[in-house]
DNA sequence: GGACATTGTTGACGGGGACAACAAATTTCG
DNA sequence: CGAAATTTGTTGTCCCCGTCAACAATGTCC
């Protein structure tokens, strides 16, 4: 606990403008409740990385909303779309292709399989591969996904105006 | 284990294309070493959050790189940079503008501390409140944070193009 | 055939978001 | 005033995710 051990009153943290009580106006302090005096963000104001960081929270947390009721996270959907669009992938190729681990997609396999939505064939060419694909159940569901993610998608693309969407997916797709 | 038990070959995945063993001229399994056949990504193509997930991604792994050496990763720096900016924030407005938990705040603070970079000192106006302020140390450690930020940002500026860097910087902040 | 690489897998560590519960302090209001 | 509601900081718990190391089985290269 290396917080300061919440001593009752004795603060020293004097204020900027040197002690006038009676002698301004309008509001010492800022009159009840008004809203906060406005935070600084100082050089964050200049980084992509925590807008971007910021956007995507925000994105995913509507999406997470939406696909809650047929329990699909973001990253379920992206496997479970490739896949579909991809049958007899490898797992090492799709986990390339998503930008994530082969140890992560394990386990997302894993769970995706005990739901009976996700299948590993052998491969017939080589023995240590695993073929991908959809159970008929993981194609039906991800329908319904895809119904959920394309509402999800016209709220953003509404809610950002239509062509800033374009032009952000424009971008993001250069990178 | 729900993954098929390695079962050594009997495989039933016919190929989409009926069976034409020697019709087919060029290079029936893809000659040895081709370019993996290009991933098909189908409805992802369509979905902004899954890219600017992956930006998100690529961005904070170049920054936490960057900046390894001082041991500051990306929440930490826009924990230092706020609270360098505003001094005397208290941790739930501090929280509430960056976007993260009260309780997430607390262990990260809990570690700024036990490095002498931050500390919490007790409101005289209110005894729930610590004023949050950065030690001479961390406003050091600030210091250097910020040119290596700068040199990241500036490495992905020059990555993305100047004017896209600021068309996305600009729309993510309506956001 | 033997060295090397690939594939899927497991285990373990830590960061981080999401909640629930709590004590202390403050505000609200009858 | 004083009881109820709210705010603030805190801790605990759960789970997802990225990362790394190790491993067995399999395949490739020489």
């Amino acid at each position: 606990m290396p917080a300061v051990k919440r001593a009752p009153k004795g603060a020293k943290k004097a204020d900027t403008q040197t002690d006038k009580r009676k002698s301004v106006p309008l509001r010492e302090k800022p009159a009840r409740k008004a809203s906060a005096p406005a935070i600084e963000f100082d050089a964050l104001n200049e980084h992509l990385g925590y807008f971007v960081r910021r956007m995507q929270v925000s994105i995913f947390q509507d999406f997470i909303r939406r696909l809650a009721r047929i329990d699909v996270s973001p990253a379920q959907f992206s496997v479970l779309v490739v896949i579909s669009a991809n049958p007899g992938l490898s797992q090492s190729e799709l986990a390339s292709a998503l930008g994530i681990e082969r140890a992560r997609l394990v386990r997302m396999l894993h769970r995706l399989e005990l739901r009976n939505l996700t299948v590993r064939l052998p491969s017939s060419a080589d023995g240590r591969r695993h073929a991908l694909e959809l159970t008929r159940e993981g194609e039906k569901l991800l329908a319904k996904a895809k119904v959920l993610a394309d509402e999800h998608e016209s709220c953003l693309r509404e809610q950002l105006g239509a062509e800033r969407h374009q032009t952000l997916l424009a971008i993001l797709k250069t990178f």
